[in-house]
DNA sequence: GGCCCGATTGACTGGTCAGTCAGCCAGGCT
DNA sequence: AGCCTGGCTGACTGACCAGTCAATCGGGCC
């Protein structure tokens, strides 16, 4: 068998047993010997590829949130304001359809768990709401936005409004279908720029 | 001194007590001995008092959640849906500036804890959004609304729009002086109702 | 005084886990 | 063959803490 390679699967398939354990039981309830179990391998190999329990979580919410973050940045300034917010929340919602166990975690374990866990991350999802704000900064210096609403407020009310959609189908309080993820983002898109657009 | 009261004083002061170690501290992270400490009270009451830990929690929450949910419902069926949602945002608001420990428990530990504590209280916290939506449905039958966006999604934009503001300052992401408070509750219901009535 | 009873105390127990560690095994190299 | 290395194993330990309980206190009442 490839010799190179094992160690390097090994990690991801305790990486990924990671994600669905911390779906099903949250983090604080999983034990090391849960995801230990989940993905078919030895107690202490767990500490062989990572310092501690921690360590993974940070890890999934890092590479997560490194995509979210560079693909706010990403999109290009001449990009009417609007679409970039489209952009943004479309990446959101993308990210919850593709892999909603992973975002059930990042969510609810670290984003919206800024006392316990989501302290260390706070700088990362402050930049974020940071990123927004300057979208909504631009569109306001552009005069597509009113600009009598804060760009910060608009940021923080934007974001909590998608982080909201994807509780609801995290915990079932609303369908969620694949029709109802096509018109999720653009919807939050239009409740809230419609409010931010002078008529 | 009273007879018929320090009883109820005790209780009532552990109940604060605990308020302020859980948002210093986090549910989870705070032992019983430190609320009895808080409170300077010996480690043994808190149970002559209370079943368990978690009996606190529920009760703090549902003592504050059961005011929202009345207010909610107490808004007259003839007032205008933008003034309702109004009335439903400054009582939110102004529970922070009241309270702002209790409010940081109520939302960190509760209502943004699903996957653990929250889960108790789904019902809850599900009751809320659909009082909104109803009050969103109202404004769509009155034609104030625009009808092409769903009630429900409605509600948790703008419900979590709120929750999101108060996670701003809670975290001290965004400024918490009074004028923001004051200003905090109209801005939300103009940025959501802008995008809800019809142009 | 003597009894009763609820409030109050805090040492102790039982159970739970995160993280450690001593060693095993397989396959590559000499 | 013999050695070495690093992935891999899982029993074990040390710390932590929720909840228990036997004992004490104090005030009302006879």
């Amino acid at each position: 068998m490839a010799q190179a390679t094992p160690a390097v699967d090994k990690r991801r398939q305790i990486l990924d047993a990671a994600v669905r354990v911390f779906a099903r039981q949250g983090f604080h309830s999983t034990r090391v010997s849960d995801i230990a179990d989940e993905a078919g391998v030895a107690y202490g190999l767990v500490y062989h590829y990572f310092r501690s329990k921690d360590q993974m979580l940070n890890e999934l919410f890092s590479e997560r949130w490194s995509l979210l973050l560079a693909t706010i940045e990403e999109t290009d300034g001449d990009t009417p304001p609007r679409e970039r917010m489209a952009a943004v929340a479309g990446f959101i919602v993308d990210s919850y359809r593709h892999d909603p166990e992973l975002m059930k975690v990042i969510i609810v374990e670290v984003t919206r768990a800024a006392n316990s866990f989501g302290r260390t991350h706070l700088p990362e999802i402050r930049n974020a709401y940071e990123l927004i704000a300057e979208i909504v900064a631009e569109g306001q210096a552009q005069g597509v936005f009113r600009d009598d609403i804060d760009a910060n407020f608009a940021s923080l009310s934007f974001y909590g409004a998608i982080e909201q959609l994807l509780s609801g189908w995290i915990f079932d309080l609303i369908p969620s279908g694949s029709q109802d993820f096509d018109r999720a983002a653009d919807l939050v898109v239009e409740t809230i720029c419609g409010g931010l657009e002078p008529r």
